[in-house]
RNA sequence: GCCCGGAUGGCGGAACCGGUAGACGCGUUGGUCUCAAACACCAAUACCGCAAGGUGUGCCGGUUCGACUCCGGCUCCGGGUACCA
């Protein structure tokens, strides 16, 4: 075969990967086994770019690799097809989401094959297919009928909590969760519950529970929206009015693990950034719990949370949040009206907009006086959304001189602000949070510090009841229910309004057919519309659908086992694949995902049905590939000399001036010949400029120009190379631009200008990786996008130098083929130099991968390349070997080359990676320039010798060769001038 | 504000444990091949300077015979996050 013909080869041998089933993983081996997974993609209607393969290569290598030491690796793919893009498309067009989704898989399929990923197909998975998202329900079911022991400290099932009911009622249970919610009762008292009574006892236990929860309504679209999706108290899609409103949720209670999922962090090999994203996310903080009695009423009580309790003297007020429970019972009459409508203006508000405008102070006074649990002095009590009531008890105690938030407020309002410690400074002018010196005007903790002060005060109110040392997490429970339809049905119905799981033999609950995507005329989710769709004919099923992440909390257990269809995954498989060695996926999951899952393993893991403490062993975020803009500069007007107050318009028909040109004029560094080309051109257009308040006239006096006022225009990459712009397909990409003029450089091009982007449609700067492969091949494409950069760092396209590791490819080729002719490889012994080449890739090689530095790889790669092609080298001994480092990263090339080397066809799948041999490294020498000093100076004596003199290494003095290095002799001593000598090592 | 990263030629980026800064690739320039183009190949390419030489890894300072690398103090850029009491 003539020329290396990436198109043919890679064909073939992506047909014969698919044919032969070549990585399929197999749940049984002798060999160590190796699980690398990719996060599974959304399929988008708009297929991969460029900057999505980024991972999925980089995983690829490394399992390409893992093979070839000779692990049994694990390297499954799947979508993630649950979602509201299809959706939405959906209620547009009536199409339904199934079908969308299954048109956009396979487009992806293609694209990813297209790649020659070596996944194992056989186990692809989707979470909208009711065989897998039958165990995604069967999950919830499972949180839905656990409890979370805190004496335990793990899941344990209903039964137990109500055995134990039966046994002593709710008394010494220690569960996970609000100790609020749950009924007081004995076991008498249980026994005689009706079922009704007894499930309404149990369900505030439940891992998977109901709650009333503040959720962004919005009417106008009929459903709950994400913080995300509010701006300015209005939705971002369609601007209805959005507001606060306390709805029935399905809650999963994820704060039960909040301590283990902080503790686990630690034996993870993930980037610290990720691990301190959820350390902050999880957010604990340790502090105390304290009671404030309210004056004149007897049995309203206000619970405050303080991290900094020492400070108590100083609360002067206290603060709760608009939606505190008992605002209502303490508003006087006199202060009703005022608290109303601070009320009503928070409501309006989303909670992402209270967060915003931080600075703005504002509240409303109660009217009522709490008393401070350590000295009995009155408090006023406030009202302010700066308190959040989904946070600690949802009130504080101001201490102004001490937290800058009650400063403002306490300033604001004209409340008092007493200093509590004697290191204070200018709190009249900002808070002090110190915590060094003496407490003063603090009763019972004056003089001590805080230590002492911090415990003296938790005893003093625990031993009056009216406080306890506690510890917060800002974590919450995360919300369950999404009032969509492309997702999985949530498995409960209702009877006489309580909620039933479904028997688990009754799974999976398929997702019922509807004529319409919308939510219902009466604001029920869109499942709603389902006719007949009841739990045995007879009870209503819950309405709303689980959200985006419940699929992907557990999918990469299903890869283990796929087609199981009595188990989520058998116990042998999830035994024998453990967990996952290397994940591999985007950072933006840091908080969502990869901690939801976390949480869903750790449940599993209690409940006995997988083994391991944690389900990802090793992550690796890999950075975005950010888009590389082109624009072009449409001339607005032209000045000499510049005056900046000028009027500009836009020239009809249009006129486009090179970038080059037009920085060299403005920056003033234009040189004659540029003025020449500038007038020339200008001449020759120059009637079309009477709108550009520019006659002819006026046009040709002008002589040097020195600004030109443009606007940059985005412009399509596709017809733009390496910066210079297409000009005839540019006339052709839009219709406006049909007649457009252009003002070239001296050689006739128009450059572009550039900037980086994010990979964007309206942006033009989205590249499609089957057009690279298309002309390069899917073997350049994966190392030049290896090469771009260090894998984890953001980074921009630059199409511009993949044609280099598409001549790399072919010089590799060509020491197979010399000179383009027929396979010619010889069985000569390979020489030193040869040798050396090649093990010196074959250790870098394995050492850059394992520390996923493909970047440097690919260049080894090139050199080594280089140098065997300098050499002459057509050698099997050499080439072999070769053929193996590099078939984790163009395996298509590889496989062909391994098969012309005389190898049965896809053999090089179950091919060792090369020993590497040290002895071939012969070591280069090194000189170190040594400047002799002081003291080393007189020792020597030698310093006067003549330049370029040879020196007895044994003159040098032991401590002066230590200085370079332990172990290392000198072989050489060179004098050289200025004091200095060449020590050669 | 707080927490992480980062800063090296025209561009993307190399540089082991402190030891010749700029590997490799792109681009640019010159050359070979060709009727010509493309491909390929060869050579040069941090900056200033005709040269000798000098200056250079964001800035200021320190340690060291020697600093992109270590220490102290900044500047700028990117990412994450926040009335969390």
């Amino acid at each position: 075969m003539p020329a290396y013909r990436p198109e043919e080869i890679e064909k073939k041998w992506q047909a014969h990967w698919k044919a032969h089933s070549t990585f399929r993983a197999e749940n049984h081996s002798e060999k160590p086994k190796y699980y690398v997974l990719d996060m599974f993609p959304y399929p988008s209607g708009a297929g991969l770019h460029v900057g999505h393969p980024l991972g999925y290569i980089a995983s690829d290598i490394v399992s390409r690799f893992k093979r070839l030491q000779g692990f049994n690796v694990l390297h499954p793919m799947g979508f993630d097809s649950f979602g509201l893009p299809a959706e939405q498309y959906a209620i547009q067009t009536g199409q339904h989401p199934a079908l969308t989704t299954e048109k956009n898989i396979e487009t992806y399929v293609k694209q990813l094959s297209s790649l020659g990923f070596s996944y194992d197909w056989d186990r692809e998975i989707r979470t909208s297919d009711a065989s897998y998202y039958k165990w995604t329900q069967w999950i919830f079911l499972k949180l839905f009928n656990s409890w979370y022991n805190l004496d335990t400290n793990r899941a344990e099932p209903l039964t137990a909590l109500t055995a134990h009911f039966a046994e002593r009622g709710s008394e010494g249970i220690n569960a996970a969760g609000d100790a609020d919610e749950r009924q007081v009762f004995t076991a008498g008292q249980w026994q005689l519950f009706t079922e009704h009574q007894k499930l309404a006892a149990v369900h505030p236990y439940r891992l998977a529970y109901q709650q009333d929860t503040y959720v962004n309504w919005c009417g106008g679209l009929g459903t709950v929206l994400s913080n995300d999706e509010v701006k300015d108290g209005l939705s971002e899609r369609g601007g209805f009015p959005v507001e606060r409103r306390l709805m029935p949720q399905w809650n999963l209670r994820i704060t039960a693990y909040a301590d283990r999922l902080l503790l686990g962090l630690d034996t993870l090999d993930w980037p610290d950034a990720v691990k301190e994203m959820q350390r902050n996310w999880i957010g604990k903080s340790i502090g105390a719990e304290v009671t404030f009695p309210v004056q004149g009423h007897e049995n309203a009580q206000i619970k405050v949370y303080t991290t900094r309790v020492d400070t108590i003297y100083g609360a002067t007020f206290l603060v709760l949040a608009p939606e505190h429970e008992l605002v209502n019972v303490l508003t006087t009459p006199g202060q009703r009206v005022a608290v109303d409508e601070y009320i009503a203006a928070t409501k309006r508000r989303s909670e992402r907009d209270r967060m915003a405008d931080v600075k703005a102070v504002s509240g409303a006074f109660t009217g009522a006086y709490a008393l401070n649990p350590v000295n009995n002095e009155p408090v006023q009590i406030w009202l302010a959304d700066y308190v959040l009531a989904g946070y600690g008890t949802g009130a504080v105690m101001a201490v102004p001189s001490g937290d800058q938030r009650d400063w403002l407020f306490a300033t604001h309002f004209g409340l008092p602000i007493p200093a509590i410690s004697d290191a204070q400074k200018d709190i009249d002018q900002q808070a002090d949070p110190t915590k060094e010196g003496r407490y003063i005007n603090s009763g019972i903790i004056n003089g001590l510090t805080y230590k002492e002060a911090t415990a003296k005060v938790i005893a003093f109110l625990e031993e009056k009841g009216l406080g306890k040392g506690k510890v917060n997490f800002r974590l919450r429970d995360a919300i369950f229910g999404r009032q969509r339809y492309w997702g999985e049905p949530i498995p409960i119905y209702y009877k006489d309004g309580t909620a039933y799981g479904i028997a688990e033999s009754d799974l999976p609950l398929v997702l019922p057919e509807i004529d319409e995507y919308k939510p219902t005329e009466t604001g029920e989710p869109p499942l709603g519309r389902a006719q007949n769709w009841l739990y045995k004919d007879k009870y209503p099923y819950e309405l709303s659908t689980m959200p985006g992440w419940a699929g992907s909390s557990w999918y990469y257990l299903r890869y283990m086992d796929p087609t199981n269809e009595a188990h989520f995954v058998s116990e042998e498989a999830e035994q024998y694949w453990g967990k996952v060695d290397l994940y591999m996926g985007g950072a933006e999951h840091a908080t969502g995902h990869l901690l939801y899952s976390r949480f869903w393993y750790l449940f599993l893991k209690d409940l006995g049905l997988v083994s391991s403490n944690e389900p990802f062993q090793k992550l690796i975020n890999q950075g975005m590939i950010l888009g590389r803009s082109n624009f072009v500069y449409r001339l607005n007007g032209i000045w000499a000399p510049y005056t900046p107050s000028d009027k500009t318009v836009e020239a009809e028909p249009p006129v486009y001036i090179s970038m080059a040109l037009l920085n060299r004029i403005n920056a003033k560094t234009a040189s004659a010949r540029d003025h020449a080309i500038l007038k020339e051109r200008l001449n020759e257009i120059a009637e079309v400029w009477n709108a550009l308040n520019m006659p002819a006239a006026e046009l040709a006096a002008i002589d040097k120009p020195d600004f030109l006022h443009v606007t940059a225009l985005h412009v399509d990459v596709s017809i733009v190379d390496n910066d210079v712009l297409d000009t005839e397909a540019f006339k052709k990409w839009r219709p406006d631009y049909a007649n457009a003029n252009f003002i070239l450089e001296e050689d006739g091009s128009y450059v572009c200008g550039w900037e980086v982007e994010k990979m964007s449609k309206a942006k033009f700067n989205v590249v499609n990786p089957d057009v690279l492969i298309g002309k390069y091949g899917a073997d350049a494409l994966r190392l030049y996008e290896m090469f771009l950069g260090p894998l984890e760092q953001y980074k921009p396209w630059n199409t511009n130098g993949i044609s280099g590791v598409g001549s790399f490819l072919k010089k590799f080729w060509r020491l197979f083929h010399p000179e383009d002719g027929d396979f010619a490889v010889t069985d000569e012994q390979p020489t030193p130099a040869e040798l050396k080449a090649l093990h010196k890739a074959i250790q870098k090689a394995q050492e850059d991968i394992e520390k996923f530095s493909f970047n440097t790889s690919v260049s080894l790669f090139m050199i080594t390349v280089n140098e065997l092609t300098a050499l002459k080298s057509h050698k099997r001994a050499i080439l072999e070997p070769l053929v193996l480092l590099l078939s984790p990263f163009a395996p298509h090339l590889a496989e062909e080359l391994w098969e012309e080397l005389g190898h049965e066809a896809g053999s090089i799948s179950t091919a060792r990676y090369p020993e590497f041999r040290e002895e071939y490294l012969v070591e280069d020498t090194v000189t170190y320039p040594i400047a002799i000093t002081g003291k080393v100076r007189e020792q020597m004596q030698f310093a006067a010798a003549a330049p370029g003199s040879e020196i007895d290494t044994a003159v040098l003095a032991s401590d002066f060769l230590a200085r370079f290095g332990e172990g290392k002799s000198a072989k050489k001593v060179i004098v050289v001038p200025g004091r200095m000598v060449n020590v050669v090592v």
